[in-house]
DNA sequence: ACCGTTTACTTAGGCAACTAAATAAAAGGA
DNA sequence: TCCTTTTATTTAGTTGCCTAAGTAAACGGT
């Protein structure tokens, strides 16, 4: 009981600690969604949206001019059905293309369309002026530690999802 | 020109940077929402619903029994009309309840059921280890300084939202 | 007292993500 | 070759957020 009092101190007293860090973390999350969508909606797409479109365009500069869905999705880190339903409303909207795949009948090739390329090149144009006006409030090297944190937490997130069942310390 | 130029080097220099680590940030955020997720689900409940009781029973330990909808909508940051929905959900479930607001016919008050306070506290017997087993990949000291540069950002965030047309150098 | 404005909540409709389960084609082993 | 398993995509149904527009009550100036 003595020996394992200071242990449960420090438990303790990084807890309500933690619960603040990780609400911030929520709120901020809220909050740049809410900042976003009204700058997607100028251009009569979503946050998700620009997703797609940006994959796809950084795809085709590698080479890779069209896209499976499933690459697309692992990319975007979303699961099967979201990645049909979002292509679904850039088909509608005459953004990109779905096509057969020549060499796997399962498997359908994304494109842009003209339409989507030229779509991509104008908010390309923009989007760095609003993602620093998005990030202003921070200063370079804050930025540059946040994406350190950041990207170190979410490799411990991705891990935590990969490991599905294995619950060792895994450091 | 000449004068220019620096200046301009300077901001295409940040610009791939910025993007960078904007695109962390989405990317932590989707990956928060996924870990997050099945282990709400574990209790019946999603995220968003945790943020509705953990916030009416925190009402409660300061006296206030009973919120109003557009209490509890500003303190989650969300609108009216996802109030209503998340609210209708948890009335059908059975863990809070809406009553009239006795002064204001037009205010509905929010108070959990029974069953409500019992799963909240039952959630937040379990709740710190799991925040803990979240941040776990960063340092306390890391956490700290993430949840410092959030809250910076997200009170930057926040003025972009409430200065509707403002645009001067706010600070 | 009246009428316009604001405030509180709801309804309607859209997008994004999820799980579970269906379909169809490719791959692989006996 | 046949049959099982895996892979790629889709469908159905839930939740959560949003905007726009509707209802009803409170407020406030004349």
């Amino acid at each position: 009981m003595t020996a394992a009092k200071p242990l449960r101190r420090r438990c303790r007293q990084n807890a309500g600690s933690q619960e603040n860090a990780f609400r911030t973390l929520l709120r901020t999350m809220g909050l740049v969604d809410r900042v976003m969508h009204p700058y997607f909606a100028r251009f009569g797409i979503s946050g998700s949206q620009w997703g797609v479109l940006r994959t796809l365009q950084r795809a085709h500069l590698v080479g890779q001019a069209r896209l499976r869905l499933t690459d697309l999705g692992n990319r975007l880190i979303i699961r099967p059905p979201s990645v049909t339903a979002a292509v679904d409303r850039l088909e509608r909207t005459g953004l990109v293309q779905r096509q057969a795949a020549p060499d796997d009948a399962r498997a359908k090739l994304l494109n842009l369309t003209p339409r989507g390329l030229h779509l991509v090149e104008q908010i390309q144009a923009e989007h760095p002026a609003r993602i620093h006006a998005v990030l202003r409030g921070l200063s370079g090297a804050q930025q540059l530690q946040l994406q350190r944190l950041l990207n170190r937490l979410a490799g411990h997130l991705q891990s935590m999802l990969d490991g599905n069942g294995l619950h060792k310390e895994l450091n």
